[in-house]
DNA sequence: ACTTGACCGTTCACATGTGTACAATGACCG
DNA sequence: CGGTCATTGTACACATGTGAACGGTCAAGT
C-alpha cells in the first residue's frame, strides 16, 4: 500500500523525495517495532542483540571491542554507549574489562550468560529478517542495498564536516 | 561505499537481508542527524518540522488535527504526542484548541508563529531533501519507493494482529 | 436511564539517541 | 622532562520512542 494510505493522509506528497524520505524512516521504524516484539520474549531489544552480535563476530584480538570501537560500528555516539553497556552489563550479558597498557580504555566482553543468548536467539532472528526482506526477490535486495550505500555516499561527500 | 566498510567491521555480514536492514536503519538515521542538523538553526528538529507540515497540509474541517489522528499520521504511540505538543506549545508553534461536542479531544492548531516558521523554513528543507535524495535518478527513486512500500506490506498482512 | 465498551489524552517507567563538558590518560614534540 | 593535544569514558540536560495504566467522555444497546 502506498505511504499515503498507510498514514491516512489527505493531501498527496509534493515530491517523490520527501516521498521515499518519509518512506525511509517508516519503514525502518515499523521493522524495528516488529523485532522488538520478536526480542522481547528475551528480555533484550533489537539494539542490545545488535551490540551482542558485534562482540560476538567483530571482536579484536582480545576478545572484546572498546565503548568507542563499538559506538563507530552502530554509528552512535559515544556518549550513548555507557548506559547501554551499564543496562546490558546489569543483565549479565557483558563485562566491562581492563585493557593493560591503557587505562583509558574499558574492553567489552561477552559473559557466558551473553553467549548462551546469542546461541538461543540467534537462529530465530535470522529467520525472522529473511521473513520480513522476504516481499523483495534477491535481485531487489540487492539493488536495495545499493541505493542506500549511493545514499549514504552523497550524505558524506557533499558538505563539509 | 559499503556499509561493511562504513562501520569498519572485520568480517562480513552474513546474509543480505540482514545487510539490507542495517542499511536501511542506518541510512535512515544518518539523514535524520543531517536534517536535524539543518534544523536546528531554527530551533526545531525534524519530527517537529515533520507535525508542523502535517498541520499545515492535511488539516481537517476544522483547521486542526486531533493528537491521535497526528499519531496515526506520524506512525507513533499516542502517548508520545503529549510532550511532543508540550514542547512545541512551549515555543508557541502550536496550541490546543477544544473541540465543541467532543470534550475528549483537543484539536492542535498551527499558531501565527507555527505558520511563519514553516514559510521560512519549506523551501530550504524541500531543496535539502532534493540534494538528500540527489544520488538516486528518478527511476531509482520510484524504485525505492516501491521496495520500501513492498517491505511495509509485508509488516501488515503476515503475521495476526 | 444505565451499563458497557470504545476512544482520547495524560502520566509513568524505561530505552535510546543527541550535544556538551569534564577528568583521566596516552602520545607526541620541542 | 614538560607542555600540548587527542582519546576515552562518563555525566548531564534534553528529545523521542515504547507499553501499561488511569480517568474522563462519548456512543450504543438493553
Amino acid at each position: 500500500m502506498a505511504l499515503r494510505d498507510e498514514l491516512g493522509l489527505r493531501a498527496p506528497f509534493h515530491a517523490p523525495a520527501h516521498e521515499a524520505l518519509l518512506g525511509l524512516y517508516h519503514t525502518a521504524s515499523q521493522i524495528k517495532k516488529r523485532i522488538d516484539v520478536f526480542l522481547r520474549a528475551h528480555g533484550i531489544t533489537d539494539v542490545q542483540l545488535n551490540l551482542l552480535l558485534l562482540l560476538h563476530y567483530q571482536a579484536g584480538r582480545d576478545g572484546g571491542l572498546t565503548q568507542v570501537e563499538l559506538s563507530r560500528m552502530m554509528l552512535v555516539n559515544r556518549a550513548n554507549i555507557t548506559s547501554l553497556i551499564d543496562r546490558m552489563e546489569r543483565s549479565g550479558l557483558v563485562a566491562r574489562v581492563g585493557r593493560p597498557g591503557d587505562r583509558r580504555c574499558r574492553v567489552i566482553e561477552l559473559t557466558p550468560g551473553g553467549r548462551r543468548l546469542i546461541a538461543k536467539v540467534e537462529r530465530d532472528y535470522a529467520r525472522e529478517v529473511a521473513r520480513i526482506m522476504a516481499p523483495l526477490p534477491a535481485r531487489d535486495l540487492a539493488s536495495l542495498i545499493r541505493m542506500l550505500d549511493a545514499l549514504r555516499g552523497g550524505l558524506r561527500t557533499r558538505r563539509r564536516r
